[in-house]
DNA sequence: GTTATTGCAAACATTTTGCACCAGC
DNA sequence: GCTGGTGCAAAATGTTTGCAATAAC
């Protein structure tokens, strides 16, 4: 199970654990990763926060979403024409990106995870992992 | 063929036919391009004008790269931790990236081409194309 | 009480833009 | 000569950083 309290609470625990401290800026931001169907940048987190915690300072988002990515809770997304976006799906999955408005969705397909790449012509590169984007019209772009 | 003169003499014709100016400064920065094997950012493409043309500016080059990627000359290489990359190469590749020093080397490989994406799992979209980063550590990397 | 985090503002890196001047056709 | 390109400097954008105040433990 992958519930968002599971997630919630697996954050809770690395923290306690780890000696990070846990603060409310963090839950709270965690919390905005998880909850987004969307990928979100940093300005999007700040601005669904700030209501409820008019002294956040997008500062601390920035260094709470890097901190977050290097602990391995969320990865970053790096799509054209788009500051950078973050994901707190876990599973193995690629992205589809809309040319139009440059929304990202998820693509999960096992086809995709593993790719048939010839070793020969990786010019001696050790392989640590990949991403596949797929470029396309979303289907509300179409409709414009 | 797709030598370098056939490249150049290719988008000669192709300002003079559509009207665009041939100016010193877009042959000096497309030839650029063409002639570097790395992925070279707006700043490498001005540094290695600048010392044969001092008046060029980094504007243009920003500006000249934008209108040779529109007109399909050259595309656009979004890698992460790094400014845009520019690449010459027209045909299909995909990409090694080394997560040590940002390197982009090319990867030509039909099985990458060709991608078997299930109809079912693209939500809608219109596929216009996709492209398939390799992270890893370069050659170079692994020896430090 | 100690230590790490936050808020703030300034700095930074990259890219875009407005405008007067200039060059290609 | 007209049209569009260039150089320059300023602005915009996205992100990082230094530091004093603050909050977690």
């Amino acid at each position: 199970m992958n519930t968002l309290e599971h997630r919630l609470a697996d954050f809770c625990n690395h923290c306690r654990t780890q000696g990070f401290p846990l603060t409310p800026q963090r839950l709270a931001i965690f919390r905005a990763v998880l909850a987004s169907v969307e990928h979100p940048t940093a300005e999007d987190i700040y601005q669904s926060i700030k209501p409820q915690m008019p002294s956040l300072s997008l500062g601390t988002v920035y260094r709470t979403l890097e901190w977050l990515a290097q602990e391995r809770f969320i990865s970053r997304v790096h799509a054209p024409d788009s500051p950078i976006r973050f994901d707190a799906n876990r599973t193995p999955h690629h992205h589809l990106v809309c040319v139009s408005c440059h929304r990202v969705a998820d693509i999960e397909d096992p086809a995709l995870d593993e790719l048939p790449i010839a070793p020969e012509r990786l010019q001696g590169f050790t392989v640590t992992g990949h991403h596949v984007q797929i470029f396309g019209v979303c289907p509300a772009c179409q409709k414009r």
